[in-house]
DNA sequence: TCAATTAGTTATCAAGGGTAACTAAAAAAG
DNA sequence: CTTTTTTAGTTACCCTTGATAACTAATTGA
């Protein structure tokens, strides 16, 4: 019999490409797109806080952030700290956001259309903790 | 507020990572593992039978059946139609597979152990409804 | 019998991420 | 105050995974 796990990660892919042919559009990708909702829910932040957010290391977001520079979606502000890299959302980023973010949604509504409330709920609550005990295992070596 | 895709994909890395961590125990990555479970549940099956399944291209079925045939892990047996290569699971390969099954299986009890069992059929039963509503997605284009 | 289809391979490319080694700046120890 | 240690970020290099295009060999089917 399939388990859990199976099912999630046969889903991974599909879900994915999705995405990414929709970030198309936009000329990003599902891992730059994390940066900027980030950078939109938390307001201007470091490398290290992004990386440490998504559980990546720090040359991966380094990579991240260099190319939405160059796509002008986001920009470095001044910081006391002259070691950190301060980044935020330029105008532009502010508005592909909210785009990309409204197509997402929708998208998302086109998926789950024939799922009852409820199982949705549930079924969106379990991540977090299976998540958790992800982390428990790590704990233990 | 975050949506439930963003919540799944949130998840994938922290488990493939586990996953691959378990599995690298017995020289296999994920990727080879899936190829493996369809032969233990599937029979002797051709390339395309698996690309089909996993809803990949063929060279990278390719590659994945080098690789396993390099471990000894699956070999090749006769045919009637000299252009496939029916692929079937080795002693070896089957041995790893018992293996493995229990590894995975024992990881998802622990992570799921604090989900309710109801909560768990429902979650569990979300996935396939959302790989289809992302199937029609794909015929509307 | 000849054209079209099918199974599989090879070569090449892109996305994504990790590790190691490094620089520059700040913090902590002395 | 120096000196040492830690921290933020970058660069170079490598691995995994998968896609596309072009190809060969075998089979179907017109």
């Amino acid at each position: 019999m399939e388990g859990y796990l199976q099912r999630f990660l046969s889903l991974y892919r599909p879900i994915i490409t999705k995405l990414n042919e929709l970030l198309g559009h936009y000329e990003i990708t599902y891992s730059l797109w994390q940066v900027m909702y980030y950078l939109k829910h938390h307001g201007a932040s470091t490398l290290v806080e992004i990386a440490a957010h998504y559980e990546v290391e720090k040359p991966t977001i380094t990579r991240r952030v260099q190319k939405l520079m160059e796509h002008g979606f986001v920009e470095q502000i001044s910081s006391t700290d002259k070691r950190e890299k301060n980044i935020q959302l330029t105008e532009l980023g502010e508005s592909i956001y909210r785009d990309v973010r409204k197509d997402i949604t929708a998208l998302e509504f086109r998926l789950m259309e024939d799922i009852p409330e409820e199982e949705r709920h549930i079924a969106y609550g379990i991540f977090p903790k299976v998540h958790e005990n992800l982390k428990k295992e790590k704990e233990q070596h």
